[in-house]
DNA sequence: ATTGGTTCCTGCTGGC
DNA sequence: TGCCAGCAGGAACCAA
């Protein structure tokens, strides 16, 4: 599931793709994912080259020449496949939904079974503005975000702060699995009120959710069902998760303590499912 | 205003 | 072994 770790493995596979190159060929095969696809997609963006490709949160930025903005988010499955000149490319998938083709003979295919994805076109000046990004919270990777960032957004907020960490508004990026992973590694319960993670607290929970990003964007995210880099290899945090999908395991404290049987268990918050270690997370 | 519940979609899993 | 109900999850939407 593509949080922002994976987000940032998709834009490290993109821009060597396609940074300078020009856009020759957009196959659009579905009208749209969550969203219906804008009606002029094909020709505002055919003949543009792309200048840069950046990340907020969880979506793709793909500059291009002319102050537009493709915006892109993968939602549950969606993955962004590249092939290069001289790659064997197979037959066309039922759910590649857009094969963007450029100058310099690279193919990069949008594929997203459970349709959730979304991608939306929108001027430079207007990209602040735009939906799918004027409410974002700050990205937890940034040089400015810390302890005291978090705790005054945390504050205000009168849920659990599981549930407030999902919340885009308030840090931008995080889903499920990084969210239980962050809290874990800060020794802070997940049905804790947001309001209550103050002062010490929040600079653990700030630092945790920092090196859990940073650890899962160096090994290149996590594939559970669906994630794939743009090479089409697969990413390796999933091997590193303390308590995501680990119900009645031993996390890895735990582990070292030698208990006798399965510390973490599984909670649902908000409908999601929350797991979490019942010795160490206060 | 904020929050929690529901919904979209498809593929995989587990129980019978 | 095979089938199918139920679950998974991001975020918009809605209702309270």
């Amino acid at each position: 599931m593509p949080e922002l770790p994976e987000v940032e493995t998709t834009l490290r596979g993109l821009i060597p793709a396609l940074v300078g190159d020009t856009v020759s060929n957009v196959d659009i095969r579905t009208s749209g994912l969550r969203f219906p696809f804008p009606h002029d997609l094909s020709s505002k963006i055919k003949n543009r080259r792309v200048t840069s490709i950046n990340r907020r949160a969880k979506y793709l930025l793909i500059s291009l020449e002319g102050d537009l903005v493709l915006l892109s988010h993968l939602g549950m499955s969606g993955r962004m496949r590249v092939f290069t000149k001289g790659d064997k490319i197979p037959p066309i998938d039922k759910h590649d939904h857009v094969i963007f083709r450029t100058l310099r003979g690279t193919e990069v295919r949008f594929n997203d079974s459970r349709r959730f994805g979304a991608l939306d076109l929108v001027s430079v000046k207007k990209l602040e503005t735009h939906a799918f990004i004027c409410n974002l919270g700050p990205e937890p990777l940034s040089e400015s975000f810390n302890g005291a960032m978090l705790a005054a957004r945390l504050f205000e907020k009168k849920t659990n702060i599981k549930t407030a960490l999902l919340d885009q508004r308030t840090i931008a990026g995080l889903g499920n699995i990084y969210a239980c992973e962050a809290l874990y590694h800060a020794n802070l319960s997940p049905r804790r009120g947001a309001y209550t993670i103050q002062g010490k607290r929040a600079e653990r929970l700030a630092s945790s959710i920092q090196r859990v990003l940073r650890a899962a964007i160096k090994a290149g995210g996590a594939s559970l069902r669906d994630f794939r880099q743009s090479d089409g290899g697969l990413g390796y945090f999933q091997h590193q998760f303390a308590v995501y999908g680990r119900e009645n395991e031993l996390c890895p404290r735990c582990n070292v303590a030698n208990h006798p049987q399965g510390c973490i268990k599984r909670i649902v918050q908000n409908g999601r499912s929350t797991f979490h270690c019942s010795q160490w997370q206060r």
